[in-house]
DNA sequence: AGTCGATATGTTATCTACTTCATATCGGTG
DNA sequence: CACCGATATGAAGTAGATAACATATCGACT
């Protein structure tokens, strides 16, 4: 017989990853990640926070926090206007996004080498 | 003048590793590894707690958590006698503690790797 | 047989992060 | 120039995680 795909016992690795000042606080993780994306996306922080499910007083905070840490803007915030409003990308959070796409990356290869070794070992 | 070590904006990166079951509980991570070796060495659950400042009641709830999620042991432990009771590890423990511990370096490395990258492009 | 200290486990209180609610501000457009 | 909808921000309510508290159980040693 072929061996089950998975069983109760199944277990798997994962990981967080975040920049972070030292004081400790999270400058960009997944979190920040998605909803700078979905910003660019959508071209508004309160229809990026919804769709993400974020309420926008949290997604508001976030982003605020972030760029008080990292000392530059990450969106260009504007109110009134076509809308009411909108809040689009600065070039430094494009910036930021691909490096952490970048390192994500290398962070996956690298976990997915170390897996098999890792599930060799604690089988 | 020369620049100075660290600013006010400086940042780094940071990451988290654990062993997780399909239903997303946590197996092993950061506190339940610190825990386990603290067990080792001391002998005894409550004085491993007590030693990482953690209450009794939450680490005897991980110990258990972990080894229902895993299907073994981590420990074997005795009630009564001398002492009034003890924990030590099981080899499977000590098996998993070390398979930890090499997949840990193995992405120390992966992030230190990546991290001078990523600062080149963020700064 | 009684003592002692760790394991074992339910119950209640507290802490903290996030959501909800409330309210103000801005400015292009009709 | 009033209206609308997004940004901006304080304040109060909620829920999930952890600590604190309370008790029971076990068994070698005296």
């Amino acid at each position: 017989m072929k061996p089950p795909r998975s069983s109760k016992n199944d277990v798997f690795l994962r990981y967080k990853l975040w920049l972070s000042a030292v004081s400790g606080e999270g400058i960009i993780g997944e979190g920040k990640y998605k909803l700078l994306r979905m910003i660019e996306k959508l071209g508004s922080l309160k229809a990026a926070a919804e769709s993400l499910g974020v309420s926008y007083r949290k997604a508001w905070g976030d982003i605020k926090e972030s760029e008080e840490l990292l000392g530059y803007d990450l969106t260009e915030k504007t109110r009134g206007g076509v809308g009411g409003g909108n809040s689009v990308l600065t070039s430094k959070a494009k910036n930021l996004l691909e490096a952490y796409d970048a390192l994500h990356k290398k962070m996956d290869n690298a976990i997915e080498d170390a897996y098999d070794d890792f599930k060799k070992k604690i089988s």
